[in-house]
DNA sequence: TTTAATTGTGACATTAGTGACACTTTAGTT
DNA sequence: AACTAAAGTGTCACTAATGTCACAATTAAA
């Protein structure tokens, strides 16, 4: 149950804020207010049904919320194929990079709902990854899933720069599922 | 997204108001109404896509949404401020990415015209790099120049997988600034 | 907590859509 | 050349939608 505010509203439309307002007020577009002073909030549903209703272009953010996906970040193809059996019979959509700078294309071209991502890939740090990631407000839904062969600690650093949850290698495929389906509902 | 009014049309192609939103009206020119008062919009890219098929001029602030950029992909800080100050100096935008992630989303979210590569980072294969790019038909425009401490062999290799020109470090300011003039005006 | 960014509001300034009509250009006809 | 018709474009006044601005309240982020 995914809501807009007023003001992304405005920037999807390219229109003013002022304007998005009236809108809910003329009951053109529904939306509801906020006990606090007001403030709008608009169903990802109803706003694209509102903009079928006045043939305006959807957003390819909106689309893409149709199918979420996640991104496997490995350099070993078998493992990151078998993280993408995991998903698969989880039902989850996924793509596979086996480099950084695969990773980084990627992850900006599918938005991913989740990127799971191998610490110790030879010649790329992943904790710099996870910084990077975590500077932009871009992608500060993204979840990233920390896999790695490394230690406890390691894996501990990891979730303290900004990962949203470790998996030691070898990993069980139960409990890759679990977290998978967890953040993918979220 | 961005979007055009009628009435921005109507000033970048010189003509009355009118006469734009008759094109809409007839089809020539694609767009869609707001809910108010049915005031028009047009997609930028509508836009650009009519001008093409008229062979009208297409403004330069349509153009790339953006003044075009040099992107730096280099492990070395100093280096890569380097290079910066050289572009700074020909008058050009740049940004510096320091790992193959960051590079990747670096390019896909700035899309420069121009990116220069060290060829030799540690632990990232720079040839992989220029072969994915090269993969992909959105970056076909892209232009690489390739910067290395390697021997003449590699850079060969280099060009002939798809950069398109190359540097050998320490390299001259003048020889760098040529390049980038010269791939930068194309 | 403190700080920064977002949001709602009212009054007012701009801009856009509409219809009717005049003007210009073009093409065809005599 | 001169005339005509048709199609496209510009003009004007009017109305309504949208944008702007400053300010206060709220929310989100650090």
């Amino acid at each position: 149950m995914k809501t807009l505010t007023s003001g992304e509203i405005a920037s999807y439309c390219d229109v003013n804020l002022r304007t998005v307002i009236r809108w809910i007020e003329n009951g053109k577009l529904k939306g509801f207010k906020l006990p606090g002073r007001g403030n709008n909030r608009v169903l990802v549903e109803d706003f694209i049904e509102f903009l079928e209703r006045h043939d305006m272009p959807i957003p390819d953010s909106l689309k893409g919320d149709a199918t979420p996906s996640i991104l496997i970040v490995d350099d070993e193809m078998p493992v990151a194929k078998s993280i993408q059996r995991v998903a698969r019979r989880a039902g989850f959509d996924s793509y596979i990079a086996t480099g950084g700078f695969q990773a980084g294309i990627m992850l900006s071209q599918h938005e991913p709902k989740v990127m799971t991502l191998d610490l110790s890939m030879p010649g790329m740090d992943g904790y710099s990854v996870i910084d990077f990631t975590r500077e932009q407000s871009k992608y500060k839904d993204l979840k990233i899933v920390v896999i790695s062969a490394l230690d406890d600690i390691s894996l501990e650093r990891a979730l303290e720069i900004g990962a949203d949850a470790s998996l030691q290698k070898p990993f069980s495929n139960h409990d890759l599922t679990m977290v998978l389906e967890q953040f993918m509902s979220m």
